[in-house]
DNA sequence: GATCGTTATATCCGACAAGATATAACGTGA
DNA sequence: TCACGTTATATCTTGTCGGATATAACGATC
């Protein structure tokens, strides 16, 4: 009889996991880091709060804005320096947009994985 | 009226893409790269030939290959040395088993990208 | 104008990954 | 016994990424 999938790894608790992302022109554009910190700037009002959150550098944040930034059209996150509480970020409505799809995206892509998970037993 | 997602990038060519690999115990155990270089073993009969055909370095295909054999109940890759033509290498009926799955796996998810490509729509 | 916390940016440094290199072991066939 | 091409493995170097650090700019509030 022919093995299953599942007889060929040593040790069972076999999964089938996966990554799903947003590419504009082949690159890479909104994965699963962004709409995890555009959500913690969203809650937070600050990148500096939300990297600290996530246990992000400060630096990496600020990097993976600025290119979300210059990937869309008009800007995800919107910054502002000095004033009331030293400065904050929001962000956009187009970036509420992005987190609400990718979450829809997520739910759906949680649910291939899952047939594909027992599809191999 | 609300910003379709496509409209947000600046350029256009918007397409959702991802990734997809098997696990066991939380490790990833099987991705596209080994499948490929797998494919590739079957197909030259020679690890080194096949890492070179994939431009890799062969050490990293080996490190790769013993992984994957640790891993698995029973070696994916079996290899001689010294002989006929030197040694080389084949891969077993398991291994043959995931490719086949992996492969019929990633049919359905180029479906699964491809709605969800249409949806940004 | 001093203070404050944030954004914005440059620079330096260390760790880790990946590649390059070297070499031993192997067994068949000439 | 030697040559050959491969597997198997150790070691060294190099390049890259990320973190740490430093500092300027900013503007409301006091």
């Amino acid at each position: 009889m022919e093995k299953a999938i599942k007889d060929i790894l040593v040790n069972g608790a076999l999964k089938v996991n996966g990554s799903l992302w947003v590419e504009g022109n082949g690159k890479r554009f909104f994965g699963p880091g962004p709409v995890e910190l555009l959500e913690l700037i969203q809650e937070t009002g600050s990148i500096n709060q939300a990297a600290k959150k996530m246990k992000m550098s400060y630096k990496k944040a600020w990097e993976l804005i600025s290119n979300l930034n210059h990937m869309a059209g008009s800007p995800l996150v919107i910054t502002s320096t000095g004033g009331d509480n030293g400065g904050g970020s929001a962000i956009s409505e187009e970036a509420r947009q992005l987190i609400a799809y990718h979450r829809e995206m997520r739910v759906r892509f949680s649910k291939f994985l899952e047939e594909e998970t027992q599809r191999l037993k």
